[in-house]
DNA sequence: TGAAATGTTGGGGCG
DNA sequence: ACGCCCCAACATTTC
């Protein structure tokens, strides 16, 4: 069994299917630090990988097996190990991602040749990202009709239970020890992440429990709020495949069926108008999302450095490595900017709706490329999904699929008003603003003098004032957009 | 899954 | 009573 993306016992069907085989199960894990070249995992990534690999390891060795870690060559490594085990047999769950379908093509051809059988499965996503296309057979470029027909076409098979995985002898085949494959950073900054984490499948199983017992039905509306708590944040669980897409899709609708029968049996005297399947509707179409993401991917895949759309392929970004590094660490000036890009390097996480701030701040007010943006997001973040990341900084820059129009550029003032209302999520992030009144906290440079200093706030000194003016930002970018898209249409 | 500019409406002040 | 103006509130259009 080789686990890649899939590094749970629940649900996962290549690893069901493998011991219901009844054969001896080798439950292996490859790293390659080369084979996806640029987009190899980044630091926060690694640090993820190394707890969960602990984790499924722990896991495994309950059962008296373990797993078996290897280091290089995918396709060598694998080789090597049928031919010391005399292996009959290669499970997986597919990869959908440019170079993980490239890579896994290249080993199922060489296995067969071998005359060993390769059995693949999909554990990672609701559908085959090829699966629905537009009536005149093109992939979907656009969400809306993608998810409506996704929803008419399929049946989510309900997940699998946890498996119990055969023993293995003890001297079955040679393991690295963990720590070798230094995935862990050398210099010890992953402590903002340990507090705020439990890689593992046992972790993500908490997540969405905790999510689905107190926030789902509340989502439609508080999963705008950085301020609350009102989202699953089971984004990097989902990437590494500690918990699959079925299982939170089922457990979400269950969970929607027990209150309607609760609703119904105390329903007496009340107007039946619950938005419990409008939360539970939004919450699934996020998941939505994630496999609008691999569709895009899968049949677009040069879309993780080029534009989609091509009058963008040559538009001149800005080259501007100080106000670069300003985002980066959270010094623009612009308070709900600062905040997020601060949690992003404190937990490796940002909430989305901060997500969609910043980078309409990095692509439009700043005018420097969704790429630098994608970068910086591919090293920071713990749920750093090559297809996620693709589609929703294309999204930002409105080259992309079902992108925002060139001209929607969001006022980082107004969204902090709107959607951090009492400046919470500012004051937690950003200290220096937290005696800030509310009023102002989301615009520092506009409050009098007298307030700043009863706050002890000295723009300039201990918080930036503004890096750019936002107006002036907004006219630039809608001229050179303009200019951009306005040629060829589509 | 925006924001700003522009247009419209209607109440109230006031000559 | 009437017309005029102001302007807030809301709606529509434009970027």
């Amino acid at each position: 069994m080789w686990f890649r993306l899939d590094l749970r016992l629940s649900d996962n069907r290549a690893l069901a299917a493998a011991i219901s085989s009844g054969a001896r199960v080798i439950p292996v894990y490859i790293h390659d630090p080369h084979e996806a070249g640029a987009w190899s995992p980044g630091a926060a990534s690694r640090w993820w990988l190394h707890q969960s690999l602990k984790s499924l390891d722990q896991q495994l060795a309950e059962n008296g097996s373990k797993l078996i870690i290897l280091q290089g060559d995918s396709h060598d490594e694998l080789i090597e190990l049928q031919e010391k085990t005399g292996a009959t047999r290669l499970f997986w769950n597919r990869r959908y991602d440019p170079q993980g379908v490239r890579r896994d093509q290249r080993v199922e051809a060489a296995f067969k040749e071998r005359g060993v059988k390769v059995e693949t499965f999909n554990s990672s996503l609701l559908h085959e990202p090829d699966m629905v296309r537009t009536a005149d057979g093109n992939p979907f470029r656009v969400f809306t009709p993608f998810w409506n027909r996704l929803l008419s076409s399929l049946v989510p098979e309900p997940p699998l239970a946890a498996v119990s995985v055969p023993a293995m002898p003890p001297k079955a085949v040679q393991s690295l020890p963990l720590d070798e494959l230094k995935l862990e950073p050398s210099i010890d900054w992953a402590h903002g992440l340990r507090g705020s984490w439990e890689p593992g499948e046992a972790g993500a199983q908490k997540r969405l429990a905790q999510f689905v017992g107190s926030g789902l039905f509340s989502y439609s509306t508080a999963r705008d709020r950085p301020d609350l708590n009102g989202i699953s944040m089971l984004s990097p669980h989902l990437h590494f495949g500690e918990i699959g897409p079925r299982q939170v899709w089922h457990s979400a609708k269950s969970a929607l069926d027990a209150a309607r029968k609760r609703d119904a049996r105390a329903a007496a005297n009340r107007d039946g108008s619950s938005t419990k399947n409008i939360d539970v509707e939004v919450f699934l179409k996020e998941l939505g999302w994630r496999e609008f993401a691999y569709h895009v991917l899968f049949n677009f895949p040069d879309t993780c450095d080029q534009p989609m759309r091509k009058q963008f392929s040559d538009f001149a970004w800005r080259q501007d490595p100080p106000a670069l590094r300003a985002w980066q660490r959270g010094k623009t000036g612009y308070p709900i900017v600062d905040a997020g890009m601060r949690q992003l390097w404190h937990m490796g996480w940002m909430h989305n709706r901060v997500r969609m701030i910043v980078g309409s701040f990095l692509t439009k007010d700043l005018l420097l490329s969704w790429n630098e943006g994608a970068k910086w997001f591919w090293d920071t973040l713990v749920d750093a999904d090559l297809a996620s990341n693709t589609l929703g900084w294309q999204w930002c820059a409105g080259c992309g699929a079902d992108a925002a129009p060139y001209f929607r550029i969001f006022n980082p003032v107004l969204q902090g008003e709107k959607f951090d209302p009492d400046g919470h999520y500012i004051r937690r992030w950003v200290p220096e603003l937290a005696a800030l009144p509310s009023k102002w906290i989301h615009k520092p440079w506009q409050a009098p003098e007298t307030v700043l200093e009863k706050a002890g706030v000295k723009l300039g000194f201990n918080y930036p004032g503004p890096i750019i003016d936002h107006a002036f930002a907004r006219k630039r970018a809608l001229e050179a957009l303009h200019q951009c898209t306005a040629s060829v249409p589509s």
